[in-house]
DNA sequence: GAGTTTGAAACT
DNA sequence: CAGTTTCAAACTC
């Protein structure tokens, strides 16, 4: 209003708020309905646009989607936690579930797109909004099968095929995660992945099938994670920011890897081509690899059981392999839908996630898919109402899940970190890591305690599901979060409609807990919200990314070591920073905030980054990353987030993911949060903050977290930054390189396996002694996501359509 | 909590 | 693409 903004704005708004009712008709409604992944009918478009824009290539892969049920199960049980946790808010899930939808109507059916939509998508949501509120997370299970259904719906069966024709993948990494990131990723991300991977396994033949398998897992992590939950939904948001990383990990060959393997399938890899697909794949954990392999889903849930939530986890598995799909599924609605976002973001991350643990919850990207279901959940349970409605909703769920998450997100924050994004994917995975050591991780890292606690939260409710006393105990946890508030943005002149919002910027509307004024990031305004990001994305494809982005490559560092592992290192952010006096040691530099070290593509002066200086070859990176002590304080600690740094170079290459929406960031960004916990400073402090304060939230919600992060205290605060979204690099670059250079990409998709071990280091450590056999069997199958379709498309999609419109307004003025 | 610093986002 | 302005977070007190 106010200012020139005002105008393009009240533009946006106007149609935005006619949108919803009436408006339709008007041209501008059509365009945004257009760009808007979810409107109600138009799912279908979206889907496409997101194939067109997105994925130029392969029809086919995306044709499978659903495909991978396989994964499905294990999605689901990642997925469930996503589900769980994310409330949707973000726009992801409407892209999300776009994305699903679309694959599902093309290829599936076509015929009964609210079928298949229910299926896919809404299990998620409505899942979650009765179930959920009810058991809230009570049982992942639901959610992740909402998840899955989301994704993939319906299809396990199909994904199950696809799954096994791949078993091969074609390349695996397999990246030990920390148990945290770990976790995390897998549920949301697996959902999400899954579905991608099946296109791509039946595009991909992976011709390795053969090969020993790997599975590259994307994890996304979503930054914020902002997850919130609502009381009622129980759903939570994600934060941003978590969506905006992503992490991806490879799995072992060995086999079956956990479940990304089985699931996986993986190949996907490949998926390059595929890659679109969105998903994330779960991380699996697999404990090891090589053991737990036999049932990646099942592996993972059960890790996770073990591990920490023995009771969820069965219940998860029963959930997602039995029920949970198809009823729930049907249900609900898919609620899900993975925004277009998210697709994007998907075919993004899962290129190349990376997951950064900056914020465990990396659930979000990889999530994306997950979590956006979480998400989306919220949001439809929000909504609510209607599963006709559904598929407008998604659209609006995208963003709209905020709704609820509004609510709670108060809660949240503090908890909010748990909240976050942990959600379902994280939640998994952090229940397992978590779980065991909730204390524990609470120490290691800010936001390993935040995750922790949110997985915590989501546990608790799974647990408690069943009988829905879980609920109650959820909204404890998440109130006793604490109620807190967990802050999200304070702005006052942006209206949140800019990307300094962090709200906006994420994915994610403005809940309660925002401090903001004339706030238009709100469901109400969701078709503005989704203008104006568009326009904001046509103006710079990555403005939505994941600020973080992992190479992943296979960068000697990487493998430096044994070979074996790789190394979240390689996260970098996307654009660089440009610090000039804080000496990339305080969180003005972004590098720094998301937990990772600076990189050729940063420009800033007299970097001091403890977590790898602009000029560090991954070498020494990595050493630093081994013997942190060494090397300076925060360092040492960072490192563990951030190990080793590999060389990227590219950062620009990130995909362009045009739609950010966060929740599919948020999953991915679990992963990632692995870093944040760790935060240099957060580290000490961090075990205690998290403890203590409790509730300091996840990292997941990295992005906000800042707020909260604060609030608790710093560690929670530090590991927001860590937890940062980190998209592998090699996605991004992949994608970039792919448009840039062919050859990379294959790289790419090809690094393969490499176990890393996460940096956890001390993270881990403390974990590890709690529980230690996890930890370390823990693997995390990334596939190596083939890039990603330029931006462009999304943008010519976009911006043809809408574009001019919003523009035409906007450049009124 | 007010005020300052900082660097990204937005604008020109 | 560079320079400037705007913005909100990070930081300081
Ligand atoms: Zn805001
Ligand atoms: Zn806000
Ligand atoms: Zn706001
Ligand atoms: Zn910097
Ligand atoms: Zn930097
Ligand atoms: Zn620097």
């Amino acid at each position: 209003m106010e200012s020139p903004e005002g105008d393009r704005i009240k533009a946006s708004l106007s149609s935005t708020s006619a949108s919803s009712p009436a408006v339709q008709d008007s041209p501008f409604f059509n365009y945004l309905s257009n760009l808007s992944p979810i409107q109600s009918v138009k799912a279908a478009r979206y889907a496409q646009r997101f194939f067109e824009s997105r994925f130029p290539t392969p029809p086919p892969v995306f044709r499978s989607p659903h495909v991978d049920l396989q994964r499905e199960t294990s999605f689901l049980k990642s997925n469930d936690v996503d589900a769980g946790g994310s409330d949707g808010h973000g726009y992801h899930s409407n892209q999300v579930n776009n994305k699903l939808i679309a694959c599902l109507q093309k290829e599936v059916q076509p015929s009964s797109p609210s079928a298949c939509v229910d299926e896919y998508l809404t299990d998620p949501v409505e899942v979650e909004d009765s179930k959920i509120s009810a058991d809230l997370r009570v049982q992942p299970t639901n959610n992740v099968g909402q998840l899955l259904r989301c994704g993939f719906t319906g299809p396990r069966e199909n994904i199950r095929k696809v799954n096994d024709a791949n078993n091969g993948n074609p390349e695996g990494y397999v990246f030990m995660l920390p148990e945290q990131s770990r976790v995390n990723m897998p549920s949301s991300l697996n959902l999400v992945e899954t579905a991608d991977y099946q296109a791509e396994s039946s595009t991909l033949p992976v011709s390795g099938a053969e090969n020993p398998e790997q599975h590259v897992t994307q994890i996304v992590k979503l930054q914020n994670a902002g997850i919130q939950h609502n009381e009622q939904d129980g759903s939570c948001q994600l934060l941003p920011e978590s969506l905006q990383s992503v992490e991806a990990y490879q799995d072992c060959s060995d086999s079956s890897r956990p479940v990304s393997k089985g699931s996986f399938k993986e190949a996907t890899l490949y998926q390059r081509g595929i890659r679109r697909h969105l998903q994330f794949e779960a991380p699996v954990v697999c404990k090891s690899t090589t053991t737990h392999k036999s049932h990646s889903s099942h592996n993972v849930i059960q890790e996770v059981d073990n591990s920490k939530v023995p009771a969820s986890h069965t219940d998860l598995e029963s959930l997602i392999f039995s029920d949970v799909d198809p009823g729930e599924v049907s249900n609900g609605r898919e609620s899900i839908s993975y925004s277009p976002t998210i697709a994007s973001w998907t075919s993004f991350s899962s290129s190349e996630f990376v997951g950064s643990n900056q914020h465990s919850r990396s659930l979000a990207i990889s999530g994306p898919i997950p979590s956006d279901s979480g998400l989306h959940l919220k949001s439809i349970g929000g909504s609510g109402p209607m599963d006709s409605d559904l598929i407008p909703r998604l659209k609006l769920s995208g963003y709209m899940s905020s709704k609820d998450h509004g609510r709670r997100d108060c809660l949240a924050k503090d908890s909010n970190k748990s909240l976050f994004s942990p959600e379902a994917g994280e939640i998994h995975a952090h229940v397992d890591n978590y779980q065991q050591d909730n204390q524990t991780i609470v120490e290691t890292g800010p936001a390993a305690s935040q995750c922790s606690e949110s997985m915590k939260s989501l546990c608790d409710s799974l647990h408690m599901t069943p009988s829905k006393q879980g609920v109650s105990s959820e909204k404890k946890a998440i109130n006793t979060g604490e109620g807190d508030g967990c802050k999200r943005c304070n702005c006052r002149r942006s209206k949140c409609l800019k990307l300094y919002c962090e709200c906006f910027a994420a994915g994610v509307f403005c809940v309660d807990s925002c401090a903001c004024k004339d706030c238009f990031n709100k469901p109400e305004y969701e078709d503005t919200v989704l203008d104006l990001r568009q326009q904001i994305e046509s103006r710079d494809p990555l403005a939505f990314a994941p600020k973080i982005v992992k190479h992943a490559t296979n960068s000697p560092a990487n493998i430096v070591e044994d070979g074996n592992w790789t190394t979240p290192a390689s996260a970098r952010h996307k654009r660089g920073c440009n610090c000039k006096k804080s000496k990339c040691l305080k969180k003005y530099c972004e590098c720094y905030q998301a937990n990772v070290g600076c990189s050729d593509g940063c420009r800033c002066e007299d970097c001091c980054n403890s977590f790898g200086k602009k000029a560090d070859s991954v070498y020494r990176r990595v050493q630093r990353w081994e013997n942190p002590s060494a090397d300076g304080t925060k360092a040492g600690t960072l490192k563990q987030f951030s190990p080793r740094w590999e060389d990227l170079p590219d950062i620009s290459h990130f995909t362009p993911l045009p739609l950010p929406y966060p929740k599919v960031l948020a999953s991915s960004a679990s992963p990632i949060s692995d870093y944040q916990e760790v935060p240099h400073t957060q580290l000490h402090q961090g075990s205690t903050l998290k403890s203590s304060s409790g509730h300091c939230h996840w990292h997941s919600s990295m992005s906000f977290m800042p707020h909260l992060c604060e609030s608790s205290a710093g560690h929670g605060c530090s590991s927001d930054s860590a937890f940062h979204d980190l998209l592998k690099d090699d996605d991004m670059p992949e994608t970039l390189k792919e448009t840039s250079t062919p050859t990379k990409t294959i790289k790419v998709s090809s690094p393969n396996q490499k176990r890393v071990s996460p940096p956890q280091s001390r993270s881990q450590e403390l974990r590890s002694s709690s529980s230690p056999g996890l930890r370390s069997g823990r693997k995390f199958i990334l596939q190596a996501m083939p890039s990603f379709p330029p931006l462009t498309p999304y943008m010519k999609s976009k911006n043809d359509t809408g574009h001019s419109d919003l523009k035409g307004e906007a450049s009124d003025h």
